[in-house]
RNA sequence: GGGGAGAUACCAAAGUGGCCAACUGGGGCAGACUGUAAAUCUGCUGUCGCACGACUUCGGAGGUUCGAAUCCUUCUCUCCCCA
């Protein structure tokens, strides 16, 4: 456990001095973000913004972890449950979302708790991203379906006529990106790189950044027994009650395609169950991967927060008030 | 008791004399990622050095061969069918 040490030095040795502050508290599913952060909101006496792409939306529960009605209660949440799965939420939108949020409650507080495991929704408010034309599905759906039938090759060489840049930049395996790329150029006509500063936003607050993790076959057990207590908690029930959504965005998620494929007859139950505890884990490792890359991180594991509460106070220079 | 099929790396599964350290899929590990991000994509995965290379593998033990996961003998185990 060095590694936490030295970077638990490195940062609490920072004074910062600015008066507001964003408290990150990031880390890969099942790890106890939940309990954990109210407990640090407790003890902070603040409130907490999810951020948690899946838990934003209003129609599921079960399948993505909402906090229970009572840690609800505890403390107060911002962003869970508030959109619904036929809006097209996104980044970019979370970021404007919690920004305006932010500015009302540094009224109040000065520090405010960011709780949750999307990562590239905590880099949109910590860092900003880049303003976008508003998404044309019929542009993108013309897209996916030419991607379909003439292959990727064929999106890829439009791409580099036009927009260079990003073609040389992206990933040009991932049709997602070389979609997206390709989507923006079209639309405006102007390369999608054009609309990428590449800087990072400046932001009139401090950021502390904590994550959470623990030895992997711990979280790998939590992870099971979670998956278990969704089914007896009805998470079958909650997919068929999804099913008229199967197609968006969110439903494509853990915990719900697989159990779709079951309800379509794809496969056996147990099977699309133990599919469930798999691709959980991935997704794990995926969130362990990006925050990881973040050397602003410090590190704590589960049952350390008095500790994190004295790093938050010292890092924040909370008890020079 | 008789007849048949099979035992391959963590799992499943190809290979049926040299091109095999062994296809492929899963799992695992590592990584990328500025609008689907719980998505999407990439690499590695016998051991040791981790580049070249060296060493040990395809149920066990023998054998044939210049050479065997692949052929022969035998042993052990598994499955199926008939009794």
């Amino acid at each position: 456990m060095t590694w936490i040490w030295i970077c638990r030095t490195r940062i609490s040795l920072r004074t910062f001095r600015m008066a507001k502050t964003l408290v990150v508290l990031a880390g890969p599913t099942a790890v106890g973000k939940t309990r954990f952060g109210i407990a640090l909101a407790k003890e902070l006496q603040t409130e907490i913004i999810s951020a948690d792409s899946r838990q934003i939306y209003k129609e599921a529960s079960i399948g993505t972890a909402v906090p229970s009605p009572e840690e609800l209660r505890t403390v107060r949440h911002h962003f869970i449950q508030t959109v619904s799965l036929e809006e097209n939420y996104n980044a970019s939108r979370y970021e404007q979302d919690v920004l305006r949020l932010l500015e009302e409650l540094f009224g109040r507080y000065d520090l405010v708790l960011m709780v949750g495991g999307s990562g590239l929704y905590i880099k949109a408010v910590c860092e900003g991203i880049d303003d976008l034309p508003p998404h044309d599905p019929a542009l993108r759906s013309k897209l996916l379906s030419r991607y379909e039938k003439e292959g990727l090759q064929s999106l890829t060489e439009e791409l580099w006529r036009l927009d260079p840049v990003s073609a040389g930049r992206i990933d040009l395996k991932n049709h997602m990106r070389v979609l997206k790329a390709l989507e923006v150029s079209l639309q405006t006509g102007k390369p999608y790189s054009e609309f990428l500063s590449g800087t990072p936003a400046r932001r009139p607050f401090n950021i502390l950044r904590l994550a959470l993790d623990m030895e992997r076959q711990e979280l790998y057990r939590r992870i099971n027994e979670r998956v278990d207590r969704m089914m007896k908690d009805g998470l079958l029930e909650e997919v068929k009650r999804l099913q008229p959504y199967a197609r968006t965005n969110a439903m494509k998620s853990v915990g719900y395609r697989e159990l779709f494929d079951y309800l379509e007859g794809k496969v056996p139950l147990e099977e699309a169950v133990d599919r469930i505890r798999r691709n959980t884990r991935k997704f794990a490792r995926k969130q362990i991967t990006w925050f990881r890359k973040n050397d602003q991180y410090c590190w704590f594991s589960p049952d350390e927060i008095r500790e994190a509460v004295q790093w938050i106070r010292e890092s924040s220079d909370l008890q020079d008030r």
